[in-house]
DNA sequence: CTAAAACCTGACGTTGACGTCAGAGGCAAG
DNA sequence: CTTGCCTCTGACGTCAACGTCAGGTTTTAG
């Protein structure tokens, strides 16, 4: 499989593609004349990668786990390694869900303004909202 | 309150209270001579301000937001956005649960090198990840 | 009164994960 | 053979949320 196949079935542009590789996370073979080629599971690792990036990971960090989590290294460094990034992720999840139920708590006094809404607008904030941005 | 009392104590550095009104979420009145000064409600405001940057919300979605939050405007737009970026965190913490979840299967293999530690296919921690999500 | 500390306004620097452009080569089809 | 798409390697551009420095004013402590 060759970068332009990956990239659309990974769902992600062949730029970053070359990115990971540059940055150690995605191996390729190379052609005589220079081109990538990639096996199937390529196509899952970069799935991987780009979970990880979601979750606030950056390539450095990434590097340093992807070899646990795919070729099972199994050391004292990596298994810390792994529980750290957990924990960090965990803690987001926490500061994650507080947000949401502070903007949640918000919604439900938007939504039953009898019950304690101090303020309400006036109807010239409303009208001039006229377009749409239903996204 | 000025605004290195404000930085010290809502725990942000003055840059950024002046990038913060410079991006409009945060206003202050001015001395004769110019200076910043705050009102004390305006630490809970910062602190608000970090927590939807730490969502991942841009200057331009919280200049959107904080009116909803603070002061109460309570139009049918405003109530979208809340929604939208309600859930918007929502997918964020479901994708962050997965991939805890990917990590603690990979964490569990690691401390338990009896069952299968050289190989184990990734139908496991695939078939594991379908937990919920705490919706 | 003076010196230090805090504050002001620009304005350039930083970092990470790419986007984008330039110029050159590679590959199956007509 | 040539057309057209894919790929290659640099290398500069971008964007956001600040950091940092410069040069000048204001406030505070002694």
């Amino acid at each position: 499989m060759r970068i332009g196949e990956l990239a659309a079935k990974s769902g992600v542009s062949v730029r970053a593609l070359r990115y990971y590789e540059e940055q150690g996370l995605l191996e390729a073979t190379r052609s005589y004349s220079g081109q990538r080629h990639y096996p199937e599971p390529a196509t899952d690792r970069v799935q991987l990668i780009q979970m990880l990036y979601a979750a606030g990971l950056s390539s450095k960090t990434i590097a340093e786990l992807l070899p646990c989590v795919e070729a099972r290294v199994n050391t004292p460094e990596s298994r810390a390694r792994l529980a750290a990034e957990r924990d960090r992720i965990e803690a987001q999840i926490a500061a994650l869900t507080r947000t949401r139920d502070r903007l949640d708590a918000v919604i439900a006094i938007s939504e039953s303004p009898e019950s304690g809404c101090t303020y309400v607008p006036d109807r010239d904030v409303a009208a001039e909202a006229g377009h749409s941005v239903t996204s």
